[in-house]
DNA sequence: GCGTACAGAAGTGTATACAATTTTTCCGGT
DNA sequence: ACCGGAAAAATTGTATACACTTCTGTACGC
């Protein structure tokens, strides 16, 4: 690595910012799969690559390994962080708990002022409409349907949810992506018991049924958690032996 | 701070788990209150209290300040951790969140096979039958009652939930401690209406009812956070300003 | 040939030096 | 007295050196 500048004046842009910077970098790595689960991650590596030292690289990991994206490896005494190993049983536990952090949001958004309720759920029926559509094209554009879907969800969680509920939400969520990513396009059924999902949690919010509003979504994600371990279980787990 | 050795042969004891001893001490203080909520934590005095570098202290700081014990000051640019502020709206969120974790929890119990769950749920009648006597004495020990309760919620917990459910709940819980040590004592109607709900949560687990343990469990902690939030709202919030 | 010990390499853990940024203090001007 | 501002102090951010642990490969004994 070249002689590390005191970045003076010049350069040097976004300064206090540089562990965020790793941390988003390896986690898109991750939850794109460029990381394969299991892989094994050395810090002087990734500072070298990201042109920084060991210690923001050292922050970001940590924080990484809090939320999941990493486990640390056997050995006792050191470190050895990995890429965290991709199993059904980790889908179907992961599934559930964004099922319950995003069900809370949606009795929030559930027990807002009429008004801004009606606006919300006149959106999340256009998304969820949109989603439809885009499902049933001849040759689905994946990340179309990806971008939807994130955008229907996101919109209630947004729109109710507390700062700790919206912190958890952005630690764990993007985990299920990963699993999203990779088997959605194997799913048998395609989208559209999905999309019926949707349509139930939207007009839960519309009625402001906290209730119901929470047990849809907590529904739709149990049952996306289903519809994937069933596709896991055929085609088979990563980094995990 | 006298030199730091290299800790050869001797001493030394727990070695690769310094930051972790530095996290569960602050953590603890935090907890008990004998950081105040507000203050400034500055890591030079740590790291010498505790007789360490700044390194580990970091990071037990990060790890912190992710899970919502410490938050960072707004002064852009640096980080300048503080201890969390105790405010009413926070005790809210924070109480439904953690009915939602131990919710998703004794549904799983609910699910387990049928002779662990009946030692399960005799356990739990158990500690709770023990909760309502010492509650109803005449000058109840906040410890013991506090340490009861305690167990009863991990109780099912451990017995069910999987390794990311229990990372969650670890990290959020002790959380709703802070609430709890503060404000309890201070309850008008005592713990008898929490002792009625744990039974609720006792039965519906033991006779393998998934919706209705889970349901009650989030009752119980929805309902302490309504309970909380007046004794809050009399005796005013803390650290914040 | 096979297992084991040992040297070396690779990698993580911690301390510390120094840079960058706040905050605080102290001073002259009004 | 009060304000603005510059100098000093305090505190965080980052890089880097070095200690310690774990892994790898190789040579030796059996």
């Amino acid at each position: 690595m070249d002689r590390q500048q005191p970045m003076k004046a010049a350069a040097a842009a976004a300064r206090g910012a540089r562990p965020t910077v790793v941390y988003h970098a390896l986690r898109e790595l991750i939850v794109r799969g460029q990381l394969a689960p299991g892989a094994r991650i050395v810090e002087s590596d990734v500072a070298t690559r990201l042109q920084v030292s060991r210690t923001p690289v050292r922050g970001a990991l940590q924080r990484l390994t809090q939320e999941g994206y990493v486990v640390d490896s056997p050995s006792l005494q050191q470190s050895r962080p990995t890429v965290a190993p991709m199993t059904r049983e980790d889908a179907m536990e992961l599934f559930s708990i964004v099922g319950e952090i995003e069900g809370l949001a949606a009795r929030y958004a559930a027990q807002l002022a009429a008004g801004v309720r009606e606006k919300l759920a006149a959106e999340l029926t256009s998304l969820n409409t949109r989603l439809g559509k885009a499902a049933t094209v001849r040759t689905p554009r994946r990340d179309l349907l990806h971008a939807l879907d994130e955008r229907f969800h996101r919109a209630y969680v947004m729109a109710a949810a507390g700062p700790r509920l919206l912190a958890l939400h952005d630690a764990v969520k993007p985990q299920a992506e990963r699993y999203e990513r990779l088997y959605v396009s194997l799913l048998s059924g395609g989208l559209a018991p999905s999309v019926k999902e949707h349509d139930a949690i939207a007009r839960a919010i519309r009625s402001g049924d906290a209730d119901a509003a929470q047990r849809a979504v907590q529904a739709n994600w149990r049952n996306a958690a289903t519809r994937l371990g069933a596709v896991i279980t055929t085609v088979g787990e990563r980094g995990a032996w």
